[in-house]
DNA sequence: GGCATATGAATGAACG
DNA sequence: CGTTCATTCATATGCC
């Protein structure tokens, strides 16, 4: 077998020792190469693992059909484990955070629906998200206000940042995000990699899809903008 | 960026590691020829299928194990797809270390500092860093803000231990560590899936063989194969 | 080769 | 709504 290892240290000095790299664009871009082999044990591995979340989803299925209500603890659920029953409060939690079906759901009505949902709807939405954990309105709102903050923020930064004559290309990916209103990078995470990876399963891209919305917390989702390169 | 090296346990072919292509028994052997960002891609891509894969497993664990109170932190899946064993990432992205000489400069403007600097003034900084090594707007930004949430921290542990009240209640990032031993992120993932979960399915568990027994973890020894690379 | 720590980055919540 | 704070996540590094 071999490694690959992508030592990323000084990853300045290690420009020049690439004997692989082109220019592009005034820049320097840089290129690694594969051979066809590798790229094939490359493919084929990715299968397996897609044909394992297939199968891991269905083993899913199977289990949640009998124990559903269960809970959504996938996500937050701290449920004050160090709450004594004096009531008083020795630690707990408290910062709510979304589980992965919560996320899911609330970037899917952030971009379809334009400015912060009125107050009915905040009230729609938690409903519809504590289904999937604990949550509240407050949590719905904040996390609106914020998401559409940052988002601005990023464009205004992008923008801003193409004035500046930056001496290297590898600006942090919050710069390099600039959000389209067509595109939906996190959500579409998922089944973009498959489209990538050429899989033709479609059932399994559904539920894949589903569960794409909570890896945002895992790689943060500018970053999964222009996935397919090539496609 | 990053070099990438192959090792060269059993790939004997594989020699030039910076040249667009490599001689094989006297033959020429085609490589592609990658970005780093195509590369990143890859890796986005096998590490959602990680993930994914995580994800079930430990939704199968709840399922099954009911008895699973401790509760945890179940859903921070983290699996930490970018690190090889061999403690290599195969990432393209890296966080952002100040070099010296910016760390100097930024002190100085901390301390002489009024608050946060404006967006302006932000702009400004980094323009001046950005002559010191590699940097960008969100760098500064983010330095800021830790570097005043830090200090002030500090100053609240201080006066806190200085009383005669020694409630700590203000150091939460050493205390957070201290009351959760939070399990440390799993390189192996899918031995750890095969570990923890008893696949009734002899297919499932003969791929997750493949991934986990052929290999220590399936970023740490495999090629790199044609992706949509060229598609 | 794990831990321990420092720190860059992400994000929920709060402020003005 | 834009900005800031507080907390947490994630990673780099050094020690043993």
């Amino acid at each position: 077998m071999m490694v690959m290892e992508w030592d990323q240290q000084q990853q300045e000095n290690q420009r020049e020792e690439n004997g692989n790299l082109s220019v592009n664009n005034g820049g320097v871009m840089y290129v690694k190469v594969m051979t066809d082999e590798q790229l094939e044990t490359l493919r084929k591995q990715i299968a397996v693992y897609a044909s394992i979340c297939e199968q891991l989803v269905e083993m899913h299925k199977n289990l949640t059909a009998h124990q559903d209500l269960t809970g959504g603890r996938l996500g937050n659920l701290y449920c004050d484990p160090l709450m004594t029953s004096g009531g008083h409060k020795i630690s707990a939690r408290q910062r709510w955070t979304p589980t992965a079906v919560q996320l899911q759901i609330l970037e899917r009505i952030f971009e379809e629906g334009t400015g912060t949902p009125s107050k009915q709807k905040i009230k729609e939405i938690t409903s519809e998200l504590s289904q999937h954990g604990q949550i509240s309105e407050t949590n719905v709102y904040n996390w609106f206000q914020n998401r559409r903050a940052r988002s601005k923020r990023k464009q205004v930064v992008a923008a801003s940042s193409n004035n500046n004559n930056n001496n290297n290309a590898a600006e942090s990916e919050v710069e390099t995000e600039v959000e389209s209103p067509k595109t939906k990078p996190e959500n579409l995470l998922v089944s973009q990699a498959q489209q990538d990876v050429c899989f033709q399963n479609t059932e399994i891209t559904s539920q894949l899809h589903f569960l794409g919305g909570g890896y945002h917390n895992i790689y943060d989702q500018h970053a999964w903008q222009g996935m397919c390169v090539g496609c």
